[in-house]
DNA sequence: TACTAATAATGTAAAATTTACACTTAAAAA
DNA sequence: TTTTTAAGTGTAAATTTTACATTATTAGTA
């Protein structure tokens, strides 16, 4: 049997970007409205087609780029959606990539100039083809990874609070944590530096600040350690 | 902005199988000597384009059918590999698939017609391409689904013992298990049906063999039932 | 300046889970 | 009947997880 590549199918391969965002009190989701037919006016995720000369991570930050403004992003590449018929117009087969960032970090950039907006998770509209699957398919994939390593890093300012921290993991999980089990559970992960300052904002008190001790982080992956939650 | 789908680059898009076996003694894996260009006569992921009229579920298990004669096979999507350069010939990002087969069970489908042949996983000889690095995610991935799922399911004869499940476990994992907590472990699961039969091949005592009770296991799993071990 | 109000910070005992570990049993073969 | 071989079985100690309530700190207010 001799392979022939000239005599195979090519397909279009669309890029959708699930990208999730947190504002100390919500998880929230950022949709576009789709400008072009067809569909448009309807909410969608970010999407585009990989080119040629680039791979699928380039084509991804490429895309929410030119849809957000929004640059430098870490995302996941989440999984294929291929259905024969998932695209009306033309065989396309998407990949799905998500994304966790702080959406004070990136308000600058996300300006009125694009139609990008954010939305409660929990009060998303109704999405296009099937970028409601690819949602929860994200969504289940965060929660995983949630129980796996620890997320804060891209999610959160520089300097957060243990109650900041808390909140982000109770609005991915949907549900209440033990505050002192929740802190006694992360400081025994030993990968935060707690700073000298406090964050005068949510308490007369004021909270103590942290920070992501990264190198010390990166030191226990490698050691193999497993940060199970 | 008007999006026009005509003037997007089109692609090749392969699908790769990473097929492990078991053999109630070694974790393999099922590898192909290529017989076309570039790198004939080189050893190989099952693999093969995907066609316009067929999802990438279909065409993983065409491809692993056409090259092995094996068919009804459990895969499951694993990652994207899609560097500019990976396939010298022409642009082709590659979706890979796993799966986990009873080599047995498989005998007769994988005759000497194809060229298919199990390697040991620790013997397995280097492969084109980025192969080995699918190879690698795919093994990952499978260490890590056994800490998830219970795996046996699609792996061991349907009636099997306590023994062949344990040794499962320890090929995937490659770490000996102490044998009385892993029988614990199981039968707290909840999942398995033992049988009044004995095997006795392995001992002049003979084992009991069982059965999962797949039933009762998606009723676990309905009824949300993690089944972390 | 003392009092109030509001959230931050903190520790422990009980329960559940995980781990380490060794002897008896059953059946075939000699 | 004795020997051989793997199967089968239980428990105590260690670790981890859970549930839970009081004190501390500061800014604002009287």
């Amino acid at each position: 049997m001799i392979h022939n590549y000239n005599s195979e199918d090519k397909v279009l391969l669309a890029v959708d970007c699930i990208i999730f965002g947190f504002d100390e009190e919500d998880l929230k989701i950022l949709l576009v409205k789709r400008d072009f037919e067809p569909e448009r006016g309807k909410w969608s995720l970010m999407g585009g087609f990989l080119k040629r000369n680039e791979d699928l991570d380039q084509a991804a930050n490429r895309i929410l780029h030119h849809l957000t403004g929004i640059n430098n992003v870490y995302m996941e590449q989440l999984y294929n959606f291929s259905k024969v018929d998932r695209d009306p117009v033309e065989r396309t087969i998407s990949v799905a990539y998500y994304a966790l960032i702080n959406i004070a970090e990136h308000k600058q950039e996300l300006t009125e100039n694009y139609s990008a907006k954010w939305f409660s998770f929990s009060e998303a509209p109704q999405l296009i083809f099937d970028h409601d699957r690819m949602v929860q398919h994200a969504i289940h994939r965060l929660r995983y990874r949630t129980s796996t390593k620890p997320i804060g890093f891209e999610l959160l300012p520089e300097k957060f609070t243990m109650r900041q921290l808390q909140k982000l993991y109770e609005a991915i999980l949907n549900d209440k944590l033990d505050k002192r089990n929740f802190i006694n559970k992360i400081n025994s992960l030993d990968i935060l530096l707690k700073l000298d300052e406090k964050d005068m904002n949510s308490s007369r008190k004021g909270s103590f600040l942290y920070m992501f001790d990264e190198a010390k982080y990166k030191k226990k992956i490698a050691d193999g350690f497993s940060f199970r939650l």
